[in-house]
RNA sequence: GCACCCGUAGCUCAACUGGAUAGAGCGUUGCCCUCCGGAGGCAAAGGCUACAGGUUCAACUCCUGUCGGGUGCACCA
């Protein structure tokens, strides 16, 4: 399944050209890109007017050499000249079709895995059990998830992990509560819902009502709970099992939301499975000199002036960087990843940037040896005031399970309201459950994650524009038409050749033949709202054709090929729609 | 005080990492249903890309400064 990528053949015939002639091919090659408008062509290549400078000769000149040493007559149109020096490539239709014939008959359609793939570790989610999940875990989740579905699917190992927060003083939260407030009997029925309830009944107690678990010394209540989380950090046996008795209806909790939501991992280890590691790592920092003790506390002085990063404070307790530097170790040891990708809000950035540089004078990564450690930064979730949404905002919005619910609601609403023609009321459950979901991830997905994000119900639900319900609904009308032709994945006939007639055609042939390219900018930018974007342009693309090109009552020489294309394009949305965690829906 | 991030259409966001006339959705104004699912399509209006310099054949993109917003900076994680 050679030469799927049209780029990259692209820039091959480029480099061919420009090797032995030009300085430095590879970068000139790397500038053939794809047209900025359509009525250049399908790509351009840009290398003309640098070289043109470089070379001592007017751009246009240059551009006509290299398209003189260019072999492009087996698949492209005649190469044209533009403006200062631009190429316009535009491919032949049946150089297009073949592609397109040959993307029918793979079961990636046509999509090559990487040559080298690399093994990653994806850090991402991470809540703190005990407390209730909020909308502000949902982007780490769903970007994560994302990441890693795009990653395996490219042929990368991939390795998720949930480094969960559940050695923290919420858990002293959770013991003062026990001691005080305990409703034995719902514990035993419910323990979920009575854990739930001891952590807001205390912390109802606390005189300030910061989003923090911790803050304002003198408060009685939290200095009973302090003393709860130091007992259990001392391995206090009574604490110990208190925490042991918890945390199996925690993880129950957050399991339910990660079914729900669809997200999987492949390893559960949270910071109590590194305590044990903890006192070796600060020991052999010190040994080799890159930690040393001050005021009563030990740091790493990463700076002259600036502030250390703590990894032993002065009580004895560890900080969360020695956990953090506890499992590099570890995941070095144990995986010998490549990469390792921590989805965090962009808030933590500092710390990362600390934690990394820490690791590296450790010796676990450098140049040459050892894994890239990638910060994988996201915006703040914001409300309607463009403020940071707090836990303590409450209303609909902050309980992440109840927020999935309404998500549901509103898309029950949309399903009682559209009067498909052969609706099946039996599905109600299982379709406003994929368009709630789907509509939840893609909203966040389909934004540039370094940016903030504004929470909307109204953006999150629309159903127009681009959004997971119009995809999911383009993919029921494939799906719709697929089924009156009476043809199914089994017995459709892929081998009928394909005819690109119609500009239509020939547009949509285009938009399906560029995913592999799209999904290699997503990956290597690490950014899922490459992929809604290309799903949008699919869509669009679809549905231009689907208007303006007739399917069921095409001339018989065009039927199978079109149906084709739908086939195709079905797939195709399917493909990108997994691969950001979103299920299709076969009716809505 | 120091550091990092961000200022793009009325609103929410893009712009494939330096390319041609900065694009979408919502909202506004017009069209298009005897037609495979109108959750749609076509078109119009809307911009000194915060501001001022600089680098470049070419700047939303890179550099410097100013203004405005956000975030983080020794014992929370």
């Amino acid at each position: 399944m050679l030469g799927m990528n049209l780029l990259e053949v692209l820039r091959g015939r480029f480099y061919q050209a420009l090797e032995n002639w030009a300085p430095d091919p590879a970068t000139a090659a790397a500038l053939v890109k794809p047209a900025t408008d359509s009525k250049f062509g399908d790509y351009q290549a840009n290398a003309a007017m640098s070289l043109g400078k470089a070379m001592g000769k007017p751009p246009r000149q240059v551009a006509e050499e290299l398209l003189a040493r260019l072999k492009w007559d087996d698949i492209l149109e005649k190469p044209e000249i533009a403006g200062p020096g631009f190429i316009n490539l535009k491919f032949k239709t049946e150089y297009l079709e073949g592609l397109l014939s040959q993307a029918a008959v793979d079961s990636r359609i046509g999509i090559s895995p990487v040559a080298k793939p690399g093994r990653y570790v994806i850090d991402f989610s991470g809540p703190n059990v005990a407390k209730p999940m909020h909308v502000g875990h949902l982007r780490s989740t769903i970007l994560g998830e994302s990441l890693a579905r795009l990653l395996r699917f490219l042929g990368h190992d991939v390795i998720t992990d949930n480094h969960l927060g559940d050695w923290g003083t919420q858990f002293g939260i959770l013991i003062h509560g026990y001691r005080t407030k305990l409703d034995a009997e719902n514990l035993k029925k419910n323990p979920v819902a009575e854990l739930a309830r001891l952590y807001v009944e205390v912390r109802k107690d606390f005189k300030t009502a910061g989003d923090e678990d911790e803050g304002t010394p003198g408060d009685p209540v939290q200095d009973a709970c302090r003393l709860e989380t130091a007992k259990l950090h001392r391995g206090d046996a009574e604490n110990i099992a208190l925490w042991q008795k918890f945390m199996p209806a925690c993880l129950e909790e957050i399991e339910a939301i990660y079914n729900r939501l669809d997200v999987h991992f492949d390893h559960v280890l949270g910071e109590s499975f590194y305590q044990p590691m903890l006192g070796g790592v600060v020991e052999d920092l010190l040994a080799r000199g890159i930690a040393r003790e001050s005021q009563g506390a030990v740091g790493v002085f990463l700076t002259e002036e600036g502030p250390p990063s703590l990894i032993r404070k002065s009580d004895g307790a560890f900080t969360y960087t020695t956990t953090d530097l506890a499992t590099i170790d570890y995941r070095i040891r144990e995986f010998q990843p490549t990469d390792i990708l921590y989805v965090v809000d962009s808030r933590q950035a500092l710390h990362f940037q600390n934690l990394f540089e820490t690791a590296r004078r450790w010796g676990r990564t450098g140049t040459d040896h050892g894994p890239r450690l990638v910060h994988v930064a996201f915006g703040s979730v914001l409300g309607s005031d463009r403020k940071p949404i707090k836990t303590r905002d409450g209303k609909a919005v902050a309980n992440l399970d109840q927020l999935l619910d309404e998500s549901v609601r509103l898309a029950g609403e949309i399903f009682d309201a559209n009067k498909a023609e052969d609706a099946d009321p039996s599905s109600r459950s299982s379709v406003t459950e994929a368009v709630g979901m789907g509509a939840v991830k893609y909203a966040d997905l389909s934004q540039n994650r370094t940016t903030d994000y504004v929470f909307s119900w109204e953006k999150m639900m629309a159903m127009e524009g681009n959004t997971a319900t119009y995809m999911q609904y383009a993919y029921a009308r494939c799906q719709s038409i697929l089924k009156k032709a009476d043809v199914t994945p089994e017995t459709i006939n892929t081998k009928a050749s394909i005819h690109l007639r119609a500009q239509e055609e020939r547009a949509l042939a285009m938009q399906l033949l560029r995913m592999e390219e799209i999904l290699l900018v997503a990956a290597s930018d690490l950014r899922p709202n490459v992929i809604t974007g290309y799903l949008w342009d699919l869509a669009k693309a679809y549905s231009v054709f689907f208007q303006n090109c007739p399917v069921l009552k095409a001339p018989s020489e065009l039927l199978p090929s079109r149906l084709l294309l739908c086939y195709l394009v079905a797939r195709s949305l399917r493909l990108g729609l997994n691969l950001l965690g979103i299920r299709v829906i076969e009716r809505m």
